[in-house]
RNA sequence: GGCCCGUUCGUCUAGGGGUUAGGACGUUAGAUUUUCAUUCUAGAAACAGGGGUUCGAUUCCCCUACGGGCUACCA
């Protein structure tokens, strides 16, 4: 590492949802940019206004805004280095791209759409580089006079970089280390398109210079661009500037192979967005993490785990200790499936580890949704601590708790009917007429009165807390029977039990 | 096709010249829980192949295979 401040950039393009991987990048960014004292910048890569997409850019500042991946600097919360949306910084780039020009590592190019996609169909292996460009219309190719007279027409053009012939770019990648390539193979990429923006190429060499960024993560796709980049920050004179580069391993589909990519979710059933995205087009709602039932403390745990681990065999991670943990040394190079059993797995760990009041919000708004209304605060709090051991997402909240805010509405009567007998009603009329007398149910001593009463009866103590679970809960679940009978009280209880006993009895 | 990157249980991964190749998810069996889940115990499960280098390669090198990425006036 150099000594010069860390700063580091998420930039994404604002296209639609932020999936995972998207998110993973800004994660990486910000552990690295917090463990080292830096800085954190969010910038808005909009330079495609065909693929510009409403809402995604507040969609995205959300989307971090749950995870807790805070920017310092972005383009809501702009820092000494604004804009940070590229559309807005359009003017800047020009003056870059025509001292390029001047210098003779770029050129204009005339070529329409329809001419190169002609080529590229009729020339096997076609590349707009040193075996073509003469043959094609630009500043390199048409004499000097008529070049002018282009341009003096405004004749729509881009610029283009000129690469170099039989030369080795190489860098080193902090996380594949030494990677080369041979310019012959790299074609002349277009920096600045006919409408006058940049493409991402001229964009992101500018943008990360002018921002001062220190480290640039970004994922492996754009491997084969680094040549074209790296050549740009020389030619524009800031080699010395030039950020560390990260090419992070891609996140692959779950079955199959390949990147991971939006339309998998739908496909196999599963998220891939942080939260749900509405596509206006479509008028389609794409179901996200947090949609799902995922808190962001897995939900980034798990991200962080796809691609790193910190050696010590631990899985659970709070941001705390992902800042203090994260190295970039322990990030692996091969891609990694996304796997969503183990993405359960973790929210089943963290709903156990947080206490019952971080929970509270989101169950609360979950049952309510539901139908549910809930008067008292405490009451639920407790019943989330009692059941939430057993729920993997904050949507098994509702079946697991919400027959302690109204009874059941089914039961489970194969779990009951065929045992059913007289003997047992009579038991359980007993058990009412018990209650009555008690003051409140409490757990242990109610426990104790129905298993001596069974005794009596001549009942194994089993075949009767079973139909007293399915009169109280529904269903062969949940925590102790004594434990929600204590909780719903003895009126409640009492009246579970009598409304029940008309259905077994039916 | 060309270029670039990669390859340890089904999945995420640890390890690294001499190990019974470790952990986690999932899975199987059992214990606990008079329900279910939790929890606990145990089990099955991997170094892609071929050449080197070496006393010794899963580990280092080369080749092959396979996988992935890129190959737009998209990012």
């Amino acid at each position: 590492m150099s000594d010069k401040k860390v700063r580091v950039r998420f930039a994404p393009s604002p296209t639609g949802g932020l999936h995972l991987g998207g998110v993973r990048t800004a994660l990486f960014n910000y552990l690295f940019a917090k463990k080292y004292g830096g800085d954190f910048i969010l910038r808005i890569e909009d330079t495609d206004q065909n693929r510009y997409v409403e809402g995604a850019e507040a969609y995205i500042m959300d989307c971090l805004n749950w995870c807790g991946i805070i920017p310092d600097e972005s383009p809501v919360t702009p820092g000494k280095y604004a804009p940070y949306r590229q559309s807005e910084r359009k003017s800047i780039y020009r003056e870059y791209a025509e001292r390029l020009v001047m210098q003779g590592h770029a050129y204009y190019a005339f070529d329409t759409a329809e001419e190169l996609d002609k080529n590229r169909k009729e020339i096997p292996n076609f590349q707009y580089g040193q075996v073509y460009r003469d043959g094609l219309r630009n500043s390199l190719s048409l004499p000097q006079h008529e070049v002018d007279q282009l341009l003096a027409n405004n004749t729509p053009h881009v610029i283009r970089i000129k690469i170099p012939a039989d030369e080795t770019v190489s860098f080193t990648d902090m996380i594949r280390g030494r990677v080369s390539f041979e310019t012959n193979q790299v074609d002349d990429k277009v920096l600045l398109k006919a409408d006058g923006m940049p493409t991402y190429h001229l964009a992101v060499v500018v943008d990360d210079y002018l921002m001062k960024i220190s480290h640039a993560f970004r994922g492996e796709e754009w491997l084969p661009s680094a040549p074209v980049h790296l050549l740009l920050w020389n030619y524009l004179g800031w080699k010395a500037d030039m950020p560390q580069w990260a090419h992070l391993p891609l996140i692959l589909k779950p079955d199959g192979h390949g990147k991971l990519s939006k339309r998998d979710g739908a496909r196999l059933g599963i998220p891939v967005y942080a939260l749900d995205w509405e596509d206006e087009q479509s008028g389609t709602t794409t179901q996200g993490f947090r949609g799902m039932g995922f808190l962001p403390e897995a939900f980034v745990n798990f991200l962080a785990t796809l691609g790193w681990n910190d050696g010590s065999g631990q899985e659970i991670f709070t941001m705390d200790e992902l800042i203090s943990k994260f190295s970039i040394e322990r990030i692996s190079k091969a891609g990694a499936k996304f796997d969503f059993e183990k993405a359960r797995w973790y929210n089943a760990e963290w709903i156990k580890k947080v206490k019952g009041e971080r929970l509270k919000a989101a169950v609360k708004k979950i049952l309510e949704d539901k139908g549910i209304t809930i008067k008292n605060d405490t009451y639920l709090l407790t019943v989330i601590e009692l059941v939430k051991d057993r729920c993997t997402l904050l949507s098994d909240f509702y079946p697991q708790a919400c027959y302690f805010f109204e009874s059941p509405k089914e039961y489970d009567l194969n779990a009951v009917k065929p045992k059913w007998t007289e003997e047992k009603t009579a038991f359980f009329n007993k058990v009412i007429e018990l209650q009555k007398t008690v003051e409140q149910i409490e757990a242990v001593e109610l426990e104790n009165t129905f298993k001596a009463l069974a005794e009596e009866k001549g009942l194994k103590a089993g075949d009767v807390m079973l139909p007293f679970r399915i009169m109280l809960v529904g269903g062969k679940f949940g925590p102790h029977v004594f434990d929600i009978a204590a909780l719903l009280g003895k009126e409640e209880t009492i009246g579970r039990i009598n409304k029940a006993l008309v259905v077994f009895n039916n």
